[in-house]
DNA sequence: TAAAAACTAAACTATACGGTCTAGTACTAC
DNA sequence: GTAGTACTAGACCGTATAGTTTAGTTTTTA
């Protein structure tokens, strides 16, 4: 599942730094570099990256100190792991069911399917709200991740929204369909933080059905 | 300026708790407090919550630290009344041009120009994106803030959007005036975010107007 | 002018941090 | 069984932190 030579792989395939490849080291159980990955997950996700400390993150992981550091060379160096780690878990699980879908057929029910699956995959899981705190939050200070993060998310999710749009070109006769899907996935993107991230549900409460419905409406006005 | 009691004032009208109010205290000069908040806000607008030492807002205010334990409780309460202060400064920032606005006319060209002012903004402002990334990478330590922002600045954005076109609905003749705002609003938000505190630019271009244009082809596409 | 208090610089306390090191245990390979 | 190494617990180092205190200076007020 994630052995060296699959994540030197994808590390190329998606334009990443090899982190802590520093030495050849000779047998440093995955199982632990895995422990290790997840404490600082827990601690990371949950305090920032400044007020993580590393004692936490060894004893989160069931973990001695000296550990954590003989598998990543130090806090930024874990962090960096980590994020890459998520970038790439959140990645697959957003566009591993995406890829699967059906669609053809009515573009207003594949989109209002697709807009679902958008708001489905970050509306209640606290993880994620979580993770893009702290890659906005830690974005000045690690511009890199934040364009990993742009890279595999972000853009993919544009990409894919503008190569749907565009194969239904002669359907919704939209005049440029990359500008529809940054639109479109902006929307849901910014309904998410506010509602989610930044508590604002009850400030300016809105259901769901009634922005993806006038989304469709939007993009494709045509069929009402 | 911001005497003790048009603080006070504003603060109940914005709902906010009141801070540092805790001792009746004599005489604290306001241009100290004013230099006080000018230092914290350079350092956590720079470093973030947990990375800002008290020592260097001090020091970055020309000021001693007990001076700044004199005016604020400690470094939560310090940074609680910079947020409410800088919350308050972008409302007007951003709803006081726009109130001078003429919203009469052509509704395309009073839209792009809305657009276009909200993304003027935020879009070259570093300072307004550190802003939001303190905003976005504190909201969950900091939940209250973040609702006062909420309040302040994105239900203000919509609710003025909203009010647009409610105005101007036999014209529009949107189905959901409240939904297609937080549309608008959502997708220039978005594209801030991803263009300028994500360091999206290189990785997913998009000039301005290209974005613009097919909002409002979006929005009123029965003019074009 | 005399008292009060806002302020300063700097020392101070107690705690916590990132990172290293030591001493020793457990496991694996030859 | 011997060597090498992944690992552990915990001490350790130097530095930095939030916040307080002390002693003294400046400003305000009356």
């Amino acid at each position: 599942m994630s052995s060296p030579a699959a994540t030197a792989f994808c590390a190329i395939l998606l334009g990443m730094e090899q982190h802590t490849l520093s030495k050849p080291s000779r047998q440093l159980s995955p199982e632990k570099a895995e422990a290790i990955l997840g404490g600082a997950m827990q601690e990371f996700l949950a305090c920032g990256y400044a007020a993580t400390s590393m004692d936490r993150v060894a004893a989160t992981a069931g973990v001695s100190k000296a550990t954590v550091y003989s598998h990543f060379q130090d806090k930024e160096g874990l962090f960096k792991a980590l994020i890459e780690q998520l970038v790439q878990k959140k990645f697959r699980s957003i566009f591993g069911p995406v890829e699967d879908q059906h669609l053809q057929g009515n573009p207003r029910a594949t989109l209002t399917q697709i807009a679902n699956n958008v708001l489905d995959s970050g509306m209640g899981d606290s993880q994620y709200i979580n993770f893009m705190r702290l890659i906005m939050g830690e974005s000045g200070r690690f511009p890199e991740l934040a364009r990993t993060f742009v890279r595999n998310v972000e853009a993919s999710a544009c990409q894919f929204f503008k190569q749907y749009l565009h194969d239904n070109a002669e359907t919704l006769q939209l005049p440029d369909p990359e500008a529809s899907g940054r639109i479109f996935i902006g929307a849901l993107v910014h309904y998410l933080i506010v509602q989610e991230m930044l508590h604002g549900k009850d400030i300016m409460p809105m259901e769901r059905d009634r922005l993806i419905d006038s989304l469709i409406f939007h993009i494709c006005p045509r069929s009402f």
